[in-house]
DNA sequence: CTCTTATATGAATATATGTTCATATGTTCA
DNA sequence: TGAACATATGAACATATATTCATATAAGAG
């Protein structure tokens, strides 16, 4: 499906030009708003935020967080597919923690801009 | 509706109530959760990413972006309530720039995190 | 082996959200 | 004033997604 291109006739087509060879490839574009789009789920934002402090098992985050845990669960998969979290098992429990560097900083430049009040 | 807590015996008290005090209010979570959900979005990505490079008009971000200028303008209102773009109106025109000193800082760790292959 | 338990997962459902379409608003220019 | 145009916006629709429910898997205990 092809749209068509704005008809608008104000079209700077030197910045448009300029800022097309400057921005990153498509792909990694979307591969980006996809690792925010994990972020952007105040479930997931909570895991991430608890693991902070401690690796937990997925009953913990669970009553940590007041939610059944299949639906934690559901989000640690997501949180896992985007690596984000690992984990290790022992006997039946698993051991969740972040898998990253970015994610703290990411998270707290996320609470500067909103305390920006 | 309140969910019932998780019935497994495992759960290891203490370390979910020295998280519990570690995290910060919900109210801040869902916030930070929302300001993610804001950047998880391709087409807003790409606007924003656009807008590192220069300040554009609606009818540029449109052409650039190859989209209709209303669902151009409807993600800049996203942008804009997130108070992630600022604007100037010049004449009928109206020029869109980035309105955090944050957001860059980011977007350039989301790259980092799925660069590391 | 069988029972219990911790976790994972598939399907269904309800809700959220991005784009389109039609139209409104506001500005310039003749 | 009226036409042309850049932008904004509301409603509708289609799609994405988070949670629930039921059930599967896997590991330890008896």
């Amino acid at each position: 499906m092809e749209i068509e291109r704005c008809s608008c006739t104000v079209v700077h087509e030197d910045v448009i030009e300029k800022v097309k060879n400057l921005m990153p490839e498509e792909e990694r574009l979307y591969d980006v708003a996809d690792l925010f789009k994990v972020l952007g789920d105040s479930t997931r934002i909570k895991i991430i935020c608890a693991l902070f402090e401690s690796e937990m098992c997925v009953c913990d985050i669970a009553a940590l967080l007041n939610m059944s845990q299949s639906a934690v669960s559901h989000q640690l998969r997501v949180l896992k597919a985007a690596r984000l979290v690992k984990f290790r098992k022992e006997g039946k429990v698993v051991y969740y923690s972040l898998d990253d560097e970015h994610v703290k900083m990411i998270f707290d430049l996320g609470l500067s801009h909103i305390g920006e009040e």
